[in-house]
DNA sequence: GATCTTTCTTAACCCGGGTTAAGTCGCTTC
DNA sequence: GAAGCGACTTAACCCGGGTTAAGAAAGATC
């Protein structure tokens, strides 16, 4: 058993060995440039205005991103669990400010690697280089139907799709972040789910 | 003066030649696969079930793509101008049946390349593989700031950016498909300009 | 175990937007 | 120019969600 600077999960080996495919020499290689960052409860992985210069992969716990307006409100674009990616893209390939939120619901351990060593690994690996591109593409279209869902149905609906396909979560965290999620006040979420058992 | 098969503004012309930097014999090449396309107003450049399997460059005349919910209201996610590209970049780039519907609001003149001959000349033409690359970037980036603008901002600020931002659609285009646009009916859209005259 | 914090629910009130339908204006068509 | 059509506005009604505040429940902390 090999000693690790951070201790991957299955999931991360399985990815960048089984499906982006990395020999075992390139996978150390990659890993020797991860670094292992623990955000505690309610703490910031990024703010607004901060450039994103890393790559984050949440090893354990979860987190919001969330815009704010000018009353100060905020409006949670997506959650991250477990085997997802967290930041900024657009802050990331443009290296310019940011306008997004990254809070940890719970604590977290994320791998982390800089744009800068994951560019020059990228060059040197192919197989890392279509995988960034690839999971760009998955982001892109995976952002596109988060919007045609916002547009297309009601909060009501997309409460029951949520509840469909990731009922887990619910399980994790506060409904007052599943409320902002769905564009709600917590009083309505409340309302709504006293309406639904009656179903 | 070279006849051409299509008849391209000077902007697709200057897109292809100044900034994707494309030589005089490229450029002819990569013309000579476009065809023309004429959709009238009201008629369908694409509907939800189809594949798409062609580029689109918007020369001339104006388009809504929308999704279409289970009560059969439309919801438009975007406009396309002059200048602008159409189609569902997912089912496009899957090959895979899509989500959306893309209806001609004026008589169209699009030129239209196909995926397999766009495919056989990127492998040609380097410049026009990064071209499309970057574009998708860009694309992805604006949807991303849709999702965002839309979970951020109320219809009314939404409104009044549209009105700053791209002032000329509100000659082209009826304002019920702009209250469409902004997750409003048309009569509240009406209510709204009422209320922000005496301002 | 008592206190404090966080989260969720509930109630009461109000306002804004959906809905429906009618009416106006402008443009096309014959 | 009359009729017809599409687009926009307006009015009236109703319902649902925001807002605020209070209370209950569950966890955390000491």
């Amino acid at each position: 058993m090999q000693l690790y600077r951070s201790e991957p999960s299955q999931q991360f080996i399985d990815m960048f060995t089984k499906q982006v495919g990395l020999s075992e020499e390139e996978f150390d290689l990659l890993l020797s440039h991860f670094k292992r960052e623990y955000i505690p409860r309610k703490y910031f992985y990024l703010k607004a205005g901060q450039v994103c210069n890393q790559k984050a992969y949440v090893n354990k716990g979860s987190a919001r991103t969330y815009t704010l307006d000018e009353g100060g409100n905020e409006h949670i674009i997506f959650f991250a669990f477990e085997d997802w990616w967290l930041g900024d893209l657009e802050s990331y390939y443009t290296q310019q400010p940011g306008k997004l939120y990254v809070q940890a619901m719970e604590d977290c351990e994320l791998l982390c690697i800089s744009k800068t060593d994951f560019d020059q690994l990228q060059s040197q690996v192919p197989a890392l280089k279509e995988w960034d591109i690839a999971k760009k593409t998955k982001s892109h279209f995976a952002t596109m139907q988060r919007l045609m869902d916002v547009k297309t149905f009601s909060s009501e609906e997309r409460y029951l799709q949520l509840l469909e396909k990731h009922p887990h979560i619910f399980q994790r965290i506060p409904l007052q972040y599943i409320a902002s999620y769905l564009d709600i006040e917590p009083p309505s979420l409340s309302r709504m789910r006293k309406r639904l058992l009656g179903k």
